[in-house]
DNA sequence: GTCTATACATCGATAGAC
DNA sequence: GTCTATCGATGTATAGAC
């Protein structure tokens, strides 16, 4: 896993004030965007939470976009991990079920975060490379999950995609912090897996078997 | 239809010079909002569009968010418009997808507008219960061509609605414009139906058969 | 690094004259 | 209804002391 924490020395007290620092930063970050929405994060009210003056975040952060790409960038790092936590499963499908279900759980924790991770939809922002890097990183995960099962084809992880995407979307939109879409993973999962079945019957028997 | 302006009395000059400068603003308000997103509309750019001073929209609109709703009312009332125009289909479930290819053009034609009428990220924004029975309206005719098509449960409306929002959201958010993910449509709702088929098989097999 | 102080442009919104 | 003038707030940025 790529850790910011590799490139700190710990041994100097002033590079750890520092990092320290910016961590309070950025939880206070959070914690601002949950309560006033993400754009309305006010950089005053940031630095009083973490007792500074307002000019004093520019020795942190650049400007309130480089926060939200250290935010975005913390989340993706999130999720990273969690989909480096998840166990391989033996049955290939179902682990594409458990990837989607963590996934989705992840989405729902937190809307603030789906928004900024998935939708942004902040004027002007886009990630850096470095932060969409660890996006790239996470969906490199899914890609293999998908491999494993046999799905190999764009078209088809497009589809994969968009099924989730509409969970996700759904369940965000009409029931925040509820499960009514939620539940509809596995459904609609196998509905996946069956439309595969369907489309690739070309594909060799022995091969299929060993995917499902 | 219901129409606003119904209840405007045409004969009175006034009013009907107002209503000409409402409809003028709402006018510019989308093409600001098509050229710097909804969040970024700035009422002083919008009044000098309609030949106004920033603080003479008030009397047209009690606040940004008044502007928002009557934005979002009038998406609404284009899609509904839109729905009933939709010639019938003897097939039903051809009907379906009639609907579904409608709405997701409807979607893809404007950004900004899916986004006000189906993200609503705008901070603090909700939909007063006037414009918000517009969106009702246009659900409403959703409802009846699935239950034409014979799905008429919860839980599988819930399924259609998302596996359509999925479509909407990548498409809206990877490739806007495009088609990449519209061309998913027929497919994904032929797997819907699969999908009935296979989880109704105590249906009779007549009106399965007229459904279809 | 952090502060005080200040500056600029922009924003939504309001008061009050006409 | 429309205006001028103004308010308080925002993000952004800089200068300069310590």
């Amino acid at each position: 896993m790529i850790d910011i924490l590799s490139v700190i020395d710990h041994s100097d007290p002033r590079a750890r004030r520092r990092e320290a620092k910016r961590a309070q930063i950025l939880a206070a970050a959070w914690t601002l965007a949950h309560r006033d929405g993400l754009a309305g994060i006010s950089l005053r009210d940031l630095a009083s939470m973490v007792e500074l003056r307002q000019p004093s975040l520019y020795a942190y952060f650049d400007s309130k976009h480089a926060l939200y790409d250290v935010m975005f960038e913390d989340g993706n790092r999130a999720l990273v991990e969690r989909a480096k936590a998840l166990p391989p499963n033996a049955n290939a499908r179902a682990g594409v079920v458990d990837f989607a279900r963590m996934l989705l759980d992840f989405c729902n924790e937190d809307g603030v975060r789906y928004v900024l991770m998935f939708q942004r939809h902040i004027p002007g922002f886009e990630p850096s490379p470095a932060s969409y890097a660890i996006a790239i990183e996470f969906y490199e995960i899914g890609r293999q999950r998908l491999a494993a099962a046999g799905v190999t084809e764009q078209a088809d992880m497009d589809l994969f995609t968009t099924l989730i995407a509409g969970i996700a979307d759904q369940q965000m939109s009409n029931d925040p912090g509820g499960d009514r879409y939620l539940g509809l993973t596995d459904r609609i999962v196998a509905m996946f897996f069956a439309e595969m079945d369907k489309t690739h019957t070309g594909m060799k028997a022995t091969k299929r078997k060993a995917a499902r």
